[in-house]
DNA sequence: CGTTGGGTTGACAATTGTCAATGGCCGTGG
DNA sequence: CCACGGCCATTGACAATTGTCAACCCAACG
């Protein structure tokens, strides 16, 4: 059993244990299991490739701290990130053989990750996985619609409530704030915009009162006066 | 065995078949089931929801013929298509308990559909619904990165090329040209971009040579000049 | 024939990008 | 301890891309 939950970016143990947790319910073994792969930790530095565009994909990870993110960068030199990782986000799981990767991915600090047990060895596990993989592809639907069809307040407003949610599922969040470990480049090449106007809406928002963001921490004061100023629906992926 | 691949619009059988057979080697079990599965279709009109956004998915499908568009609605009315959904397309398939669409489908044309054999029964099944699966995460990234970081010309171009890519996979495309049943406000609402716009840029591509469309057929005069042009590199996701 | 759904055009507005410069902060090395 | 360099945030002036609105045309079709 696990309990007390550390902080972000130095615990080794608990945001991926919960969140998977919460996904399906996990049966003893299946705990067990996950505690195992746990102990075996690898630790990258931040701005380190993890994946190459193209390549095999060794084995799956999973993310126990820091954040990293999938990326696609065009012949000229233009940079977009597909979307963020986060703790307790599974990586490079495919049911195929010899999957390549469809994106590189980039550590944005430093991260720590395990090889996750095995897929078909245990129900419960995989019924996790099997909702992690849907909730990535609504994600993925989710950036679409973003980039698609709002405009850069709303782009931001709606990135910063779905960030807010999927940290909350791993207890990283404090209230309506969480650590945001990225520079306002990184911000724009996930939101297709430039850096300079990414700068200028932050400040509008913070003028506005949407968005506290300073020395990393990031705090929405009305989480759901924004997400219905900019339309956002929390996102289901089950059922159950 | 299948033989004989009918038009577009008309046939009741081959191209989901040679697109799954294509993704993987498919044992005679598996081609017998899928006949079996083809051989009870399901027709839908034009312009119906096939499923919900937020609702049960009752059981997966897999697309005959026509085309749909995975879809989300803004609040305000604001309309993005998240991706095209095509002849030989798997939908719906998820792995855990009691999924809910994550978004709404929508048929673009008329469109046949039957419900492919189950997941876990037969293996060379199973990998070709791994590899389709993987291919349409890809494309979801595609269309995150068109929408992030191209301008009205290269989303163009780069659609186009895809659509053709993913046509040729059913033998749906008559050498450079295939047949595209959609309006330009969808092309549109797919690029996030507007009606008025596409229609410009699709004049200023006729000018310049890209790209010939009229009365339902696109032509691509030149699809490596093109793909050159709008920086593009072909999708590619096992490494068999 | 009238109606309707696309496609096309023009004039204009809004959003977002580009370029260039500045300033703060912080770690490094002399 | 201080100077330096690098990274990041910030600002201003201006340009480019894309959106908006409104009108018109045309072909298909009942």
């Amino acid at each position: 059993m696990i309990t007390g939950f550390a902080r972000p970016v130095g615990g080794n143990s608990p945001p991926p244990f919960c969140r998977l947790a919460r996904l399906a319910t996990l049966d003893a073994a299946a705990e067990a299991a996950l505690v195992e792969a746990i102990s075996r930790t690898q630790i990258y530095r931040p701005r380190r490739d993890l994946t190459v565009e193209g390549r095999d994909i060794a084995s799956p990870q999973l993310i126990l701290s820091g954040w990293a993110a999938r990326v696609r960068i065009l012949l000229d030199g233009r940079r977009q990130f597909l979307n963020f990782l986060l703790p307790g986000d599974l990586v490079g799981l495919y049911h195929h053989h010899r999957p390549l990767a469809p994106a590189s991915i980039i550590t944005l600090t430093e991260m720590t990750t395990c090889v996750p047990p095995a897929w078909g060895k245990n129900a419960s596990l995989d019924e996790a996985y099997a909702v992690a993989e849907a909730l990535d592809e609504a994600f993925l639907l989710a950036q679409i619609a973003r980039l698609g069809r709002m405009n850069a307040m709303e782009r931001i407003g709606d990135l910063m409530l779905e960030l807010h949610e999927r940290l909350s599922m791993s207890e990283l969040t404090y209230g309506s704030s969480f650590d945001l470990p990225i520079t306002q480049e990184t911000l724009a090449d996930a939101l297709g915009l430039t850096a300079v106007h990414v700068n200028r809406m932050l400040q509008a928002a913070r003028r506005a009162g949407d968005l506290l963001w300073s020395s990393r921490s990031l705090t929405i004061p009305d989480p759901k006066a924004l997400a219905r100023k900019v339309g956002r629906a929390p996102i289901r992926v089950s059922g159950r």
